[in-house]
DNA sequence: ACAGCCAGCTGAAACGTTTCAGCGCTGCCA
DNA sequence: TGGCAGCGCTGAAACGTTTCAGCTGGCTGT
């Protein structure tokens, strides 16, 4: 026998709005309608009556109330939040590619975490394990070089995740990459014909699978160009970051002259600029003594004691991408077609500035 | 006649767990205890005998289960969420103040969401309102120039607010400002006793209050050092970024040779290297001809074509101790003391490079 | 006049947690 | 030996939504 109470009363809060935290119920109450109205005004104001939608309209307003997404989320059974996780924040490059995550991210109305990982898998598995207790809709991510367990935990949980400026292992699932074996290349070719025939790689050969292609670029176009075993030196920063240039420079100095390279290509632009300061600071003048060429093209590239010549990536567009393949795909398609995963690679292209071409050959800066 | 069922079956889910989103009643179900005991393991381990606590764990591991954040915060009434809206996500500035925010958030378990306003009251309130509906802890805002009424509306709701690199305008809330005034005069002070006698001040007199007390402090120390009503040049630049660096300096140029000043103060180093790239680009030789002073000192100036002087702002600083001054708002404060409002005002410093100094009195850069 | 239908609304279940009253058992003390 | 405290656990309520079956009353068509 299940006791049955004679009366059950369902108003456990003060009659009293509380206006701090109005909820639906407060709403109902107000407006002198069922919570399933208020939701509905809510979430289909065309199922409602003109009268009532007003009537509970003007309730909201009078009380100030917000949808609690918590409470929604729980019910509806997905979020209005993603994530994207980043390997430097500091680095322009993310924060060009997270603007454009953001633009389509607000405009189908998802708010957006931004994480910064600092490279470091430790960061990056304690984002990704807060991110999933978000039960975020999906996650953008440029991973740090292996791809964490918690990545393919996360997605055999069935939410998306889109790998960003870097390849899928296989076809099931969505990634975004740029050809940076071609921009590697591009940034050797054009040092080459300027005639230099000692080239600095500076950035390593390991690491950042996005690095190792734009090495193997570069040392394929060395080896079109010449048999010399010598004219490739590859110079491993501390981190990919400003003061790492201007570390593997002074390296680079301390080379013998006759060994020592005549140009090098950064694996980004914060090293290309490290590397340009340490240069001048040092008395070499750039480019007639040192040529450099950069990687990314962020706008302080142009703007740089000499401006610098750099491989382009499209980053606000691969964040734009990148967020309406992850929509899609957690939405499971368009309507009418199904998501396909899709691995997308874009070309870069080589901006020549200054910082690699003689004064008399000047390009127009940006 | 309220009817009752004769029998409730409380198993709408099937019995077989299911690994996508494993809950607390199937580690419970797996575990052979009851869900408040699975709860006692997550929240209040000690609570729970090591026998009971290991098959529980247990559980959780087999069935990959993670806790839902948003029925945990439905229930527990507070979520583990705050929110960053800065003004310009692309300026250094503010991602080396967000990486700040972000480290003291982390630490105390909490996840960030990042929003960029960029310095529209529209955008502003959009995300303030995303960030009501996601209940989040507390809001950090580096507001546009008008404190909009979602903001007051948030604090009524009882969501602390703390404003960034902002004063305050009463005792009743947290805020953290720099000392503009004290900035601006540093820079022109340093321009003055360097010998100059026009400057331009590049960033208007009205909008945001923080470049209105730089453009105080400059006035204050020009009058200070001479009589001359046209010592003083101000330029207003279409937006704080490099771009409109550029197109102020060419409207410096366009000045009369006898009416143009000979030295800039940018309102932020994004104007200043814009300024440096145009000056540089038009042949004007900086610091000979013409001295260049930018704002907030990211990391850029010190790597500009010439190493740019600059009012350093502790931004990183600033960002922790927003944070923290939220975290122990939200919480009411720090279990000993209650939680009291602070204004805190923090000091900039000039660093001086070569965009402001003669080359023979060249600064070691950093 | 009546069946049938539809628009517009109500009321309750369900989402996954936390919290808390309460229950049975063990061991201690009087 | 009986009472009682405390440990370890259970079971259910509650958080604020969405969703859906079902109710009511007015209108339509025959």
């Amino acid at each position: 026998m299940i006791p049955v109470p004679d009366r059950v009363t369902v108003s456990p809060r003060p009659a009293e709005e509380d206006p701090l935290t109005a909820s639906i119920r407060d709403v109902a109450g107000h407006a002198g309608v069922s919570v399933g109205t208020v939701s509905n005004v809510l979430n289909r104001p065309e199922a409602v009556s003109p009268a009532t939608r007003e009537r509970v309209q003007a309730a909201i307003a009078a009380l100030g109330f917000v949808r609690n997404e918590s409470a929604r989320h729980l019910r509806a059974g997905r979020s209005r939040v993603i994530g994207l996780i980043v390997l430097d924040i500091a680095n322009p490059f993310f924060t060009d590619l997270a603007r454009g995550v953001e633009e389509v991210a607000n405009a189908a109305g998802l708010a957006v975490i931004l994480c910064n990982s600092d490279g470091q898998p430790a960061k990056e598995a304690a984002h990704l394990e807060v991110l999933t207790e978000q039960r975020v809709q999906g996650v953008l991510i440029t991973p740090t070089p292996e791809l964490s367990a918690e990545i393919d935990t996360l997605r055999t949980r069935g939410t998306p995740v889109v790998l960003v400026d870097r390849r899928a292992n296989g076809p099931d699932q969505c990634a975004l990459a740029v050809d940076d074996v071609l921009g590697g290349r591009l940034a050797a070719d054009h040092l080459l014909e300027a005639g230099h025939e000692r080239i600095a790689f500076i950035g390593g050969t390991g690491g950042l699978p996005q690095l190792r292609e734009r090495y193997e670029g570069v040392v394929a176009a060395v080896r079109d160009h010449t048999a010399d075993q010598d004219a490739l030196t590859v110079l491993t920063p501390a981190g990919l970051t400003v003061a790492g240039g201007r570390e593997a420079a002074s390296r680079l100095l301390g080379l013998p002259a006759g060994r020592r390279p005549t140009a090098a290509i950064c694996a980004n632009d914060l090293l290309a600029l490290g590397v340009l300061q340490e240069m001048v600071r040092q008395g070499v003048r750039v480019p007639e003594e040192f040529a450099i060429v950069g990687y990314d093209d962020i706008d302080y590239a142009a703007a740089a004691a000499v401006p610098l010549t750099s491989v382009r990536k499209p980053r606000h567009e691969l964040g734009r991408r990148a967020a309406e393949l992850l929509l899609d795909e957690a939405a499971g398609g368009d309507g009418e077609h199904p998501h396909v995963h899709q691995q997308l690679v874009f070309s870069p292209e080589l901006v020549v500035r200054e910082s690699s071409t003689v004064r008399h050959r000047r390009a127009a800066t940006t």
